[in-house]
DNA sequence: AGCAAATTGTTAATTTTTTAACAGTTTTTT
DNA sequence: AAAAAACTGTTAAAAAATTAACAATTTGCT
């Protein structure tokens, strides 16, 4: 079924968006959907919709289009969202309580199984039903409960040693937070990186360059 | 100075990254810095670097290399960074909470003025110094204060109300972390979209992948 | 049943992005 | 002071990503 080359990076973080459109589509009972139709709702070309899908061998049909609830299993499937992971998430601060407590980690197959932090006034309090613990207990509980990912909320300095032990407990998987630079000190980690002060200076600049653009104008 | 044609949004998106590093190297002292070694810490290619620095111009200098310092300036200035901008944050949740509580606004120009919520119970309370008061109060704050980008961190269904309302008050900057589309509505808005799942969902892929690969490897 | 319309999978062309190459300048060394 | 080494800016080449084109197939209509 699926092609046999590499798929690119672009086409991947394509197919969450995809993924979200048609979970969409399907709620509203759409049965069927074209490429042109698709590409006009996520503004890409019908092309390029075509050429992603694929990628992964087609799940198309000419004079039809595809089928919305086909299509949206096969994505969810090469995702591996229903594939049982499980996360620890270490760093119980804002950002990470928010995390805990905004992210939608069943669909995705992820059960969160353990929060730790180091402030002891956090460890003991409830988050998803998951208690807050101390990150002295990170050894213990990942020998026993061996998470596959690991979600990194804890300030830079901190998540040095923290991925360290992570790794050393065997961690490859990496949701991070945080601006340490996982994958520099080990290669072999899968890491996203999520840097939302990234996107906002993006959002910075665009404001200035349109500014710059209405001055011109004038 | 600036070179004429439009930049590439590949080159924006690679700027914050730089500006990250650079000032990461002006706090540990380095003064100045090749564009070899900046590939290095960032991995990149050499070449890369200075193409993109060159799309605005070159900061460098030729057997010497680049002024760290310098560097961090332009970069800082391109950005618009310094350019003073007022910011409205909406949804004052989990998420909203996390963002108005963690990240660094001033650095970037950004004054947060107002935070709202609908929910009665957050109304009143105080983050950063700012009071988050009723939705009710929108227009008459916005009237008042004309901010220049709003941060949307309201549910999906909330949000193109919001947004409709936001419009028609005259922000046209968004940095949005609900799944309404707001470009597809307004196609002058510019919006910064922040899609946490997106990217969790590319790790899953990841890990889905990778498991893949390690069972042929067998 | 037969024909027009719709739509995919796929190949080809185009555009964009990345990488390589190198002339020209500055710094460092001897 | 001259020669070698270290760099950049820039042009050229290569690679990757996107878009266009079209034959093949299915649907829906008459």
């Amino acid at each position: 079924m699926a092609k046999s080359d590499r798929i690119s990076m672009s086409v991947i973080r394509r197919l969450p968006r995809y993924y979200r459109f048609l979970s969409e589509l399907s709620c509203e009972g759409v049965m069927r959907i074209s490429s042109k139709q698709l590409a006009a709702k996520m503004r890409l070309t019908a092309s390029q919709v075509r050429q992603d899908f694929n990628c992964f061998g087609g799940f198309g049909q000419q004079g039809y289009g595809y089928s919305v609830e086909q299509l949206k299993n096969e994505i969810e499937s090469i995702l591996g969202l229903k594939e049982p992971k499980t996360a620890v998430l270490v760093g119980a601060g804002n950002l990470g309580r928010a995390v805990a407590a905004h992210m939608a980690f069943e669909p995705k197959g992820i059960g969160l199984v353990g929060i730790f932090d180091r402030d002891k006034r956090l460890i003991g309090a409830t988050l998803r039903n998951v208690k807050i613990e101390s990150t002295d207990m990170l050894e213990e509980f990942c020998k026993r409960r061996r998470p596959n990912l690991a979600i990194l909320c804890v300030p830079k300095d901190a998540a040095q040693n923290i991925c360290k032990r992570l790794y050393s407990l065997g961690i490859r998987y990496y949701w991070n937070f945080s601006h340490y630079d996982i994958a520099a000190d080990y290669p072999d980690a899968v890491v996203e990186n999520v840097h939302m002060s990234d996107s906002l200076m993006t959002l910075c600049y665009r404001i200035s360059a349109d500014i710059e653009y209405k001055k011109r104008a004038e």
